[in-house]
DNA sequence: CGTTATTTTGATATACTTCAATAGGGGTGG
DNA sequence: CCACCCCTATTGAAGTATATCAAAATAACG
């Protein structure tokens, strides 16, 4: 929780990892965002920005993990979002963000100048339509949080929760600590930590280290996300 | 609950409330999105269009309310949004809905056909980003959406709803149940009943009738809301 | 290796839910 | 206009999932 804003970055140009032949309509786009970008790097728990600050940028995590939060006067906190590699954050910011944005490992992030998004999209509206979509993927993914905040048990939300964490695979690195999770899921460590084992209990998952989890059961553990 | 679609609309473009004289940005946009728009007109608790339905329009209220849920498969429902004169719904669906939107009240709202609004916006860009702005309005609420169902108490949820149903003025009528309002806040009818008779008491609102309440002291009201 | 932070587990407390009954409001028909 | 009914809201009593408080176990780190 470094109060420093994110250090100067080492000023180098992000290299588009495709450079030639057909670019497909999205690696275009960001191609094209990437060049009104520079690489930020952040340390462990570093801050990208803080709530109330005047919004000049919005960014595009690289490598590591980030965290954004909103929090209430007397300390109490809700994780929005992890965002991993090629996730967005501060898209939605108006003149200040409105949440804490934070590295949960060491990271590099693209920070792109919001004004110079704006006059890109005028450029090129395809990319205005891009970021509707993006908008729109967290407009629903955030529903999808509120009816877990509303209305799931435990159980459901960390199965719910884990799901989210490995669209595929059965092999999840949790970069986050159980206080992250249980400010995310609306829960306390303990009981984060309790649900864990209950379904490690259940032979659905296995935890080889506190962080790094196996799915046993993908079926089962669906079937309790979605309270089938 | 009809599980009707909406039915035929009288077939009547809106007419702009402002024609002459040098019109706004604001409202040359909502000119320009009402040109492809037609009316539709719902009654109490009539669909105006269900989860998985192929989402072929977008909408704007233009009287009476709307409420926007998504559902569990076991019936367990959260209200995500309510949505009144001015507002729109579905701006964020892809090729299906994601929730569903019924009638609070007997309602009229515009209706625009996606497809149309997509070219609009490509011949004037000013649009999209009018389009955006919203979408990052309505992400900011289910951000502090998500704030209130993860870690406020049955007290500050009830308190921070009511400010946001009356923004100014010191008199909100309700127009959903107090099911809706369980549904919106994660509470149950008895916990938000409850949490009305304990407001009152504390002498912060005054209810004429069940959906009818007078804010007396709003400063109260914002201190519960934020755990200031 | 000792030291500290994090996670897990245990025991108790509590806010909210659930189940149940009563009260109020609005409309309809006598 | 009143009486009745239905639906919604309110209030009460008991139960429960999760929070809180406390301690032990594990992992991280110099």
């Amino acid at each position: 929780m470094t109060p420093l804003h994110s250090h100067q970055p080492t000023a180098n140009r992000f290299a588009p990892a495709v450079v030639a032949g057909a670019l497909s309509a999205a690696a275009a786009d960001a191609a094209a965002f990437d060049c009104i970008g520079t690489v930020v790097s952040l340390r462990r728990d570093q801050m990208l920005f803080f709530e109330g600050d005047p919004a000049q940028y919005c960014f595009k995590v690289l490598s590591g993990a980030l965290r954004s939060c909103r929090l209430l006067p007397d300390g109490r906190r809700h994780v929005n979002q992890f965002a991993r590699p090629g996730d967005f954050v501060a898209l939605d910011s108006d003149d200040v963000y409105r949440s804490t944005v934070e590295a949960l490992s060491d990271a590099r992030v693209m920070r792109y100048p919001r004004r110079a998004v704006e006059q890109l999209i005028q450029q090129q509206p395809r990319l205005g339509k891009s970021l509707r979509r993006r908008l729109c993927a967290d407009l629903q993914a955030a529903q999808a949080q509120m009816l877990l905040l509303g209305r799931k048990n435990a159980l459901e939300r960390l199965a719910s929760f884990l799901l989210a964490m490995c669209e595929r695979g059965d092999h999840v690195a949790l970069p986050m600590t159980r206080n992250d999770i249980a400010d995310h899921l609306g829960l306390t460590i303990e009981t984060v930590s309790r649900t864990f084992s209950q379904l490690k209990g259940r032979g659905v998952i296995e935890l080889t280290t506190s962080s790094d989890v196996l799915i046993k059961r993908r079926d089962a553990l669906e079937d309790i996300a979605e309270a089938a």
